[in-house]
RNA sequence: GGCCCCUUGGUCAAGCGGUUAAGACGCAGCCCUCUCAAGGCUGAAUCAUGGGUUCGAUUCCCGUAGGGGUCACCA
């Protein structure tokens, strides 16, 4: 070793006694089983958890909890100027609801669990500034003088000579300073950061293995990136490789737009003397604009977000469902197969992944969550939304706490004891407009403005068939005999209660017995698409149907 | 622009040299039916393109086009 470097090492960190072979022994190999992964989900603190990054954490955990690896969260917070206060909370908090809760790292209100600690990024500048003070000594970085505005002079020079733009080679101007001139310059107080003195060459190629994506060819990297900044945090591509080296990280699982930088990654890792992750790089989920796609955004996209799930209601089971059908497309097979089984028996395989990017699918979003809620008992159901509606809506709130065992009626109607339940909500914020009419004040609220009866009918038509079947309604018979009486009642009165024949003979009736429970649905709901009228009849129960059926009888 | 990745119906996709090119969502029609939802059945709809290799290419190779990513003291 050079003592010139050493020398200038102790200069730049006159305070770091350490070594990485300190950080070595302070944060041994993990015992885990044979084949096991040590995955994460690294989020910079920007405010709100991304539905891509959902995607990722999910693949992360899965892929740790199929291997009985570990599953760690760690804050990536070096970029101080974007940080948003309060955002690790909040990323844990949606994490939990989806399930998705991390075996080790960050918990809420700052606290850590694990040994491999701290697990923010901020908390770790000593770590860095030792293994940064390593490639100081050994020549492998060194400090840079230049400025923003020379950095700007650089790249437009070589933006015009249409030159390959970057610090790296002949341009990187202070990596060819001599040692004591880079001394002197320290002294005199100059503002540096500190770069990597890359030994690649962008004419050689670097093969590496994707464990999504497979083998992948690049040029190797000669930048002398910049590897601690001038408010002395590390940038990503430091701290991501010294923090899975210590936190003992063996797969990362990230998005795609950083296979660009794994050849700087990798050198980074080899410079270091550390024994690279693997890696596996998920595609980015799109959005169809136009004719085009594009990444999904915060700002155009509600959806972009997990808290829009959360919002409107959507079981989290079905947003981890749609999500798994993305990441392994024989999910849904397995599925159909093994319909009450745990998700966590599903296990993924990362070469089984598609590797371009999928536009996100609300549509298919809303089948599989019907599917979902379609499964709830209403007791079920009803706790969930009674959480749900707690947390995301007063209004609904409101309405379960007025009566919550009537509230649960409702929702068992055509659910319990029903071959083929209703499939009509997608998530929780569907139900409310749905069912206001089973409360009277609502109800009266809505008829203010009208009727929506059918059109097809006069109003002494109407009036005939409510008054009339007033006198006969009985809803304390069973379902079936309830409808007898019914077709009886159509029959009765000139219309017709077998359909087929009244398509065929429609001169001879006034109408069918759609027409007939058509105004008695309208009359005690003002719609005309509910559930079955008998179900809701029984729930509204008697004395309020017949009030309701008087509102309209003359 | 350089480099990297990708391309099967509207969407998610199976497929690994010979298939009537699965399945799901969506769409259309029919059936069931007190409306709607659901369910059942049926249907329309796909290998970006041009060259090779091969007895034979959706499948392998090359080019073209299109799409995506990346080129910061941001992650």
């Amino acid at each position: 070793m050079d003592s010139k470097y050493e020398y200038l090492a102790d200069i730049i960190f006159p305070d770091i006694n350490e070594t990485i072979d300190d950080l070595e022994k302070k944060y041994p190999s993990r015992e885990l089983p044979e084949g096991a992964e040590v995955t994460r989900f690294a989020p910079s603190p920007t405010g709100f958890l991304h539905s891509g990054a959902l995607f990722t954490t999910l693949v992360n955990k899965k892929i740790a909890n199929q291997t009985n690896g570990i599953f760690y969260i760690r804050l990536e917070d070096t970029d101080t100027k974007r940080e948003i206060e309060g955002s690790a909370d909040i990323f844990l908090e949606e994490l939990k609801a989806f399930d998705l809760m991390p075996d080790e790292g960050l918990q809420s209100g700052g606290k850590e669990i694990g040994q491999y600690g701290p697990y923010t990024q901020s908390a770790r500048e000593r770590i860095y500034k030792i293994c940064a003070k390593d490639l100081i000594r050994k020549g492998l970085a060194y400090p840079c003088f230049c400025t923003s505005e020379d950095l700007n002079k650089l790249r437009t020079m070589q933006e015009k000579e249409k030159i390959r733009p970057g610090y790296y080679g002949r341009f990187a101007r202070c990596r060819n300073s001599s040692v004591d001139e880079m001394i002197e310059r320290i002294k005199k107080g100059e503002k540096y950061i500190l770069r990597l003195r890359s030994g690649g060459s962008h004419l050689k190629k670097i093969a590496f293995s994707d464990k999504i994506r497979g083998k992948i060819e690049q040029a190797q990297n000669d930048q002398d990136i910049v590897i601690i900044k001038s408010d002395g945090l590390p940038t990503y591509h430091f701290a991501h490789v010294v923090d899975d080296h210590f936190m003992r990280t063996t797969l990362v699982v990230r998005g795609e737009e950083w296979v660009a930088s794994v050849p700087l990654h990798l050198e980074l890792f080899y410079v270091l003397g550390f024994k690279p992750v693997k890696y596996a790089h998920v595609p980015t989920i799109m959005k169809l604009d136009g004719e085009s796609k594009r990444k999904l955004s915060k700002r155009k996209d509600p959806e972009a977000a997990c808290s829009y799930f959360l919002e409107a209601g959507y079981p989290t089971e079905a947003i981890i469902e749609y999500l798994l059908t993305i990441i392994n497309s024989d999910f849904e097979p397995w599925r159909k197969q093994n319909p009450d089984k745990p998700i966590s028996e599903f296990t993924v395989r990362l070469n089984k992944m598609n590797v371009a990017g999928a536009l996100f699918d609300m549509v298919k979003i809303n089948d599989i969550s019907k599917n979902i809620i379609g499964k709830m008992s209403k007791e079920e159901l009803f706790d969930k939304v009674n959480i749900w509606a707690e947390k995301y809506n007063k209004e609904m709130k409101a309405l379960i706490d007025r009566d919550p065992s009537y509230m649960k009626k409702i929702l068992g109607i055509e659910r319990d004891n029903v071959v083929k339940v209703r499939k009509d909500f997608a998530k929780y914020n569907d139900i409310m407009p749905n069912i206001s009419y089973m409360y009277s004040d609502l109800f009266e609220e809505d008829i203010k403005t009208g009727y929506n009866f059918a059109d097809n009918l006069s109003k002494a038509d109407i009036t005939e068939i409510i008054s009339k079947y007033i006198d006969i309604i009985d809803i304390d018979l069973d379902k079936d005999s309830w409808f007898l009486v019914l077709k009886d009642f159509t029959d009765s009165i000139g219309y017709c209660s077998n359909v087929k024949e009244y398509k065929q003979n429609k001169e001879k009736y006034k109408g069918s017995i759609v027409d007939v429970s058509g105004v008695i649905r309208v009359a005690i709901t003002n719609r005309q698409n509910t559930p079955d009228i008998y179900s809701i009849m029984k729930v509204l129960g008697k004395d309020e149907t017949i009030r309701r059926l008087n509102l309209l009888a003359k």
